[in-house]
RNA sequence: GACCCAUUAGCUCAGUCGGUAGAGCACUUGACUUUUAAUCAAGGAGUCCGGCGUUCGAAUCGCCGAUGGGUCACCA
C-alpha cells in the first residue's frame, strides 16, 4: 500500500483526536503488542465446528471438546465467570468463561476483549442451567482486534447511508440481511444447474465493447489508454451471445454485470445482473415455457414453495402463467381495442382521450406501448406474459408473419414490474440493418437510449443464424421478488453511492 | 433532473415557545463463578451535517450547500 504524506499526516491528526471508546481500543491493542500477545500476529486457526453445527447436533456433541471461532457480539461479566455470544459464518453460539478453568492471566485478558473482538475458543460442549447451548471454554485466543464500535446490538443498525456504505456492519449486526444475501447466491446457483443440466453453456462475453448494443440505454464511456479509445461498458450480452449462436453453440447463457447510465430508484442500480440465455431452433413460446419452469422450480427448491408474499401482496408463482398479446391486454384493462385501429392519428388520438402523454410523431406502435404502459402494467400483479410487442420498440426481434406491426416478443410482468425479457430472435440480416438504420436516425434526432449501428453484428447474422429463442432475466429483481426486499439495494451487496464528501 | 422529508454521543432516538445538550445501549472504574437486552453503583463521552444570516441569545427560525430516503420523470 502506498500512503501519501498527506494521508499520513491526516492520520496522525485523526490518532490525536480519537473519541474516548477508540482511544481505550488502541491502548488495548499497544498494550497487548508490548506483552508480546499482538493479535494481528497470528497467521493460522483451526476451528473444528461452526455454532449451527453444535446447536444442531447436540446430543452428539454433550461433553466434547471443540474449537469454534469468531466475532464476541455480546458479553457478560459476572466477577469470576462471564459469558459472551460468538458470531460465526452459520450463527451464533454462547461461550461461558470460568477464572478457574481459563487461568487468572488468561481470564483478565479476556475481560479486556471488546465487542468486535475476533476470538478462538477451544472448549467442551454443555447446556447451561437456562437451558442455553454453550462452550465451556478452556482456551480463548485473540485472533484479531476491532478498533471500531459495533452498532447496538439491540435495534440494529438502521441508517440506510451506513448500512449500505459499510455493509460489512450491516451484515454483523442485522442477522436478517445475511439470508437476504445468501438466498441470492442460492437462486443464482440453482439457476446455473437448472440450464447446466439441460445442456446450456455458461460463457463470459466482454464487458468493454466498442459499440453498446442489445437494448436501449444509455452507456457509461470508459478510456483504454494504449489503443487511446473510448470503449463503452455494456448495456447487454445480447449481441455476443448471439454470436456464439451463429459459432455453432445451441444452447448459450450469460450471468452478468450490465451497465446503465441511468437514473437510480428502488427498482435501479446503475449496475446489476442479469441472465441472458440464447437456443437455437426455439421460439419466444419455448422461452416463456422455459421461464415459469424455472422460475417456479427456483422458488421450490430454495424457498420450498412457489407461492411467495412481496410486501404484503401473494404472489403463486405455479406454472402455468397467464399469456395474452400487448391488445389484448390493452383491450382487457382499458376497453380500447388497437385491433379495430389502423391509422397512427386514430391512435394518438385515443391516446390523448386517455390522457397517456405521446409525442405528434408517435406510431401506431408506439402509442399501443405507451398505453400498456401507463394503464396496463401497475395492474400486473400476478405472473403475466406479455406477448406481441410493436416493432418500433423492438429493434431485435422477429417480425410477426401474422402482423407485420408485431413482433415475436414478450416480457414478463410480477408485482407490476418487468421481471424478463425475450423474443424469436430476429435473423433477417437484411431486415436487422433497416432496423438499425431506422434507430441511428432516432439517435441521430436526440435519442440517447436508441441502438447504435452495428455493422459487425448485422455482418455475423448475415453468416447465417439459426431460428433462435432468447430471453433475458433480471437477477437483482428475481432476488428481490423471491426475498421479499422493498428496494433492489436490499440485494445488491455494495449499491452505487455518491461518495462522502 | 424536479418536488417533499430526514441528518443531535459509536448505535437507536428524545429535545416543548428560540434561553446554551438528554435517555437507553455501547464505553471506563468498582462489586458479582450459570447470565439471557444480566444486575447494582459511580463516571466519561457532542463540529446538534456544513456555511452564512436574523436575534441579546439558534439543535430549534431564514437562505445556500452536502449526503441519504421517498415520489415523479427515464429505464430493466
Amino acid at each position: 500500500m502506498n500512503h501519501s504524506k498527506d494521508e499520513i499526516q491526516s492520520n496522525d491528526i485523526m490518532d490525536e483526536n480519537l473519541n474516548e471508546i477508540l482511544k481505550v481500543r488502541h491502548d488495548k491493542l499497544e498494550r497487548l503488542r508490548k506483552e508480546g500477545k499482538d493479535p494481528f500476529k497470528i497467521t493460522k486457526y483451526n476451528p473444528t465446528h461452526y455454532s449451527e453445527d453444535i446447536i444442531k447436533n447436540f446430543d452428539g456433541l454433550d461433553g466434547t471438546d471443540v474449537v469454534i471461532a469468531g466475532r464476541i457480539i455480546t458479553k457478560r461479566v459476572m466477577g469470576k465467570a462471564s459469558f459472551a455470544h460468538i458470531l460465526d459464518s452459520k450463527g451464533q453460539i454462547q461461550i461461558f468463561v470460568q477464572v478457574n478453568r481459563l487461568g487468572e492471566e488468561a481470564y483478565e485478558d479476556f475481560k479486556d476483549y471488546d465487542i468486535g473482538d475476533i476470538i478462538g475458543v477451544s472448549g467442551e460442549v454443555f447446556k447451561t442451567k437456562r437451558g442455553e447451548i454453550s462452550v465451556k471454554a478452556s482456551e480463548i485466543v485473540l485472533l484479531s482486534k476491532s478498533l471500531q464500535p459495533l452498532p447496538e446490538k439491540w435495534h440494529g443498525l438502521k441508517d440506510v447511508d451506513i448500512r449500505y456504505r459499510q455493509r460489512h456492519l450491516d451484515l454483523i449486526v442485522n442477522p436478517e440481511i445475511r439470508r437476504t444475501f445468501i438466498l441470492r447466491s442460492k437462486i443464482i446457483s440453482r439457476m446455473r444447474k437448472y440450464l447446466d443440466e439441460r445442456g446450456f453453456l455458461e460463457v463470459e462475453t466482454p464487458i468493454l465493447h466498442s459499440i453498446a448494443g442489445g437494448a436501449e440505454a444509455r452507456p457509461f464511456i470508459t478510456h483504454h489508454n494504449t489503443l487511446d479509445i473510448d470503449l463503452y461498458m455494456r448495456i447487454a450480452t445480447e449481441l455476443h451471445l448471439k454470436r456464439m449462436i451463429i459459432g455453432g453453440f445451441d444452447k448459450v447463457y450469460e450471468i452478468g454485470r450490465v451497465f446503465r447510465n441511468e437514473g437510480m430508484s428502488i427498482k435501479h442500480n446503475p449496475e446489476f445482473t442479469m441472465i441472458e440465455l440464447y437456443e437455437a431452433y426455439a421460439d419466444y413460446k419455448d422461452m416463456m415455457d422455459l421461464t415459469e419452469d424455472m422460475v417456479a422450480t427456483i422458488a421450490k427448491d430454495v424457498l420450498g414453495t412457489t407461492v411467495v408474499t412481496y410486501q404484503g401482496t401473494k404472489v403463486d408463482l405455479t406454472p402455468p402463467w397467464r399469456r395474452l398479446s400487448m391488445i389484448d391486454a390493452v383491450k382487457e384493462y382499458t376497453g380500447v381495442d388497437f385491433n379495430d385501429i389502423t391509422e397512427d392519428g386514430e391512435a394518438r388520438d385515443v391516446a390523448k382521450s386517455m390522457e397517456v402523454e405521446i409525442e405528434d410523431s408517435a406510431t401506431w406502435g408506439v402509442v399501443l406501448n405507451s398505453i400498456f404502459e401507463e394503464k396496463v402494467e401497475e395492474q400486473l400483479v400476478q405472473p403475466t406474459f406479455i406477448m406481441d410487442y410493436p416493432i418500433e420498440v423492438s429493434p431485435l426481434a422477429k417480425r410477426m408473419e401474422e402482423d407485420e406491426r408485431l413482433t415475436y416478443r414478450f416480457e414478463l410482468f410480477i408485482t407490476s414490474r418487468e421481471l424478463a425479457n425475450a423474443y424469436s430472435e430476429l435473423n433477417d440480416p437484411i431486415d436487422q440493418r433497416e432496423r438499425f438504420l431506422e434507430q441511428a436516425k432516432k439517435r441521430a434526432e436526440g435519442d440517447e437510449e436508441a441502438h447504435m449501428m452495428d455493422d459487425d453484428f448485422v455482418k455475423a447474422l448475415e453468416v447465417g443464424m439459426p431460428p433462435t429463442g432468447g430471453l433475458g432475466i433480471g437477477i437483482d429483481r428475481l432476488v428481490m421478488l423471491l426475498t421479499d426486499s422493498y428496494s433492489i439495494r436490499d440485494v445488491i451487496l455494495f449499491p452505487t453511492m455518491r461518495p462522502k464528501e
